[in-house]
DNA sequence: ATGAAAGCGCTAACAA
DNA sequence: TTGTTAGCGCTTTCAT
């Protein structure tokens, strides 16, 4: 195999002299620099990482922990890491729970498995003693958008951005707003929907509108699941909400489509609302809260990157503070002031 | 650190007889490995990864390139990889080229790191010089629908899929179709659409129906890009084909609502067929080519898998032949046979 | 600024 | 079956 050791002989320096060159740490002569690159160029050498890592104890490697890849807002929050980290010259190793299916191995096994600088979870939930396990690495965590204890975590306010939305809806002037949640999401992982449940709650509440059960749904947050579930609840012509407070983009297009396929008009007779600005929503000119997921993983790169060239980590003495999130609305086609006559006319 | 020598002196053996109990390797009594499999679970011990590559050369650790984790068909094939490469006890380390934003960056840096075992790379299209470059890692390659040559690849017969899809619809009985592309590709990618589109023409050409230039446009994979380009097509009530082959769901699904929107009946007036299955289909009723992308991740794998525990790689001395992944049509109700009067009667 | 040498933590001959 | 020993390829003191 092609080694340093090659690069120096060619280079005609001895071997700590071409680590020094090529790593750029330590001094070396601007003339022996070149010598060395140039020769490690012409052979094509690159070096080993492992050896590289045993050595300094440091990896260029880190790992991202998530539930799911395959939707829209981690592979989105997965971009923007990646951005930044390759930008930084780190690998990225992706731990893929598939929901719980592969969650007990990846925190027992994989995680520990030393070969990592840091690590950036995205809307897990952890208890306690999953928490210290990791913390006991010894190396820098920050999560996205979850709950893990003792750790840097980057959260946005899902009970405001819940609020947000329901007084969006409450300032055009509806008083009969629904509310689509996810929570039929595993307990292992950050119970968004149910915070965003609770703003959605605490802002009828406020504005003294009444809260039917009925008019509070359970989803899974795909449109197929949203689409399903609501349609039964827009098919009663005399009790229908005005209005619908959804808990992601996606259920809000489930409710949009059936609505449509109830022969409803959106914004006339229902206006829908959701979380995420995903790319499908202005299709249907839908009005949501922006929640900048592309920059969530940015940030936390960023904010991870920084703790690895910190001076040194004050080894879990600091308790972190949770670095807030921004969110917007953004207003389009999918909501408007409710029609003066509510119930349906048949003419 | 706690290292394996800890383990050994706690166990009361030498180290080497722990590195054997621990990794199974060599024969060790039954009653050692217990002891020292005890005394490694009581101090929480993990190997060493880095240590441990360095002195096996191989590192447990796959690398997968892919253009885009945020779109839909690469996310999910994501998911079919990283279930098998986990229960095999895989790492695995993602390269996104967002684009071609880290095309470059990846193929000349990370990927020659020599700390993966063997690559996956998803519809990537890679010339000689780089192909030769990674192949002379000496690590087993897999390339899921794209071209790279000298590397065993998975490939679905883009140019069946297309003549299957329009073949779907002239059996239907239709004469005017239209075919939307997905061309705006990047040279750097597997041309997927346009061999799709020549499966499309193809079919046209053997049952003798009109091309019209016009019924053949490019669009860009999603949803959004798809609505508006095809919406011209549909504004025309003279000339309007009666059906339409997509070359992806995504953009099949744009022009259904574009279709809606102009209010166009699907499929009494404009059958609609795309490609992929993707799970948005079902509430639209959209039939589809089915390519079971979940499963080419998964086999893509299993195959790399393979190769790595193979006796010993006949270092490209085969010329591996491509492994052809099976598609199927999936009839929903969005496509159906023309109408007797293709032509709008305005009442 | 450079070289010699020790060692990162583990595994794999080779002996015993 | 077990222990001894010599590396895996690199970095980094410590001399010079």
């Amino acid at each position: 195999m092609l080694g340093i050791k090659d690069v120096a002989l060619a280079a005609g320096v001895s071997q700590a002299t071409a680590s020094r060159a090529l790593s750029g740490r330590g001094s070396v002569s601007q003339s022996t620099r070149e010598r060395v690159r140039a020769a490690a160029a012409e052979l094509g050498f690159q070096v080993s990482y492992h050896a590289s890592s045993l050595a300094t104890g440091r990896s260029r490697n880190i790992g991202v922990v998530l539930p799911h890849v395959n939707r829209w807002y981690f592979s989105t929050v997965l971009e923007g890491l990646t951005r930044q980290l390759i930008d930084a010259g780190y690998d990225l190793t992706l731990y893929d729970f598939q929901g719980d299916r592969h969650r007990k191995t990846v925190l027992n096994d994989f995680l520990l498995r030393k070969r990592l600088d840091g690590v950036i979870t995205v809307g897990l939930r952890l208890g306690d003693e999953d928490a210290t396990r990791l913390l006991s690495l010894g190396i820098p965590f920050v999560s996205i958008g979850g709950s893990v204890p003792g750790i840097t975590s980057l959260l946005v306010d899902e009970h405001a951005i819940g609020r947000l939305a329901a007084e969006h809806l409450i300032s055009l002037g509806h008083k009969r707003i629904a509310h689509v949640g996810g929570e039929h999401e595993s307990k292992s992982y950050f119970q968004v929907s149910r915070s965003r449940r609770e703003g959605y709650q605490a802002a009828m509440e406020s504005a003294g509108l009444e809260q039917r059960p009925e008019w509070s749904v359970l989803s899974d947050y795909t449109v197929n699941g949203a689409y399903t579930t609501v349609k039964s609840l827009l098919g009663d012509p005399y009790n229908r909400p005005t209005a619908i407070c959804c808990a992601s983009d996606e259920m809000a297009i489930g409710v949009i489509l059936a609505a449509r396929d109830l022969g409803l008009q959106v914004p006339e007779q229902l206006s829908v609302i959701g979380v995420d600005k995903h790319p499908l929503g202005t299709v249907f000119g839908l009005t949501t809260v922006d929640q900048f997921v592309e920059d969530q993983g940015r940030r936390a790169a960023l904010t991870l990157l920084d703790a690895l060239s910190a001076p040194h980590i004050d080894d879990s003495i600091s308790l972190p503070a949770p670095i807030e999130l921004p969110v917007r609305i953004v207003a389009r086609s999918s909501t408007a002031a409710p029609s003066s006559s509510p119930n349906p006319t048949f003419h």
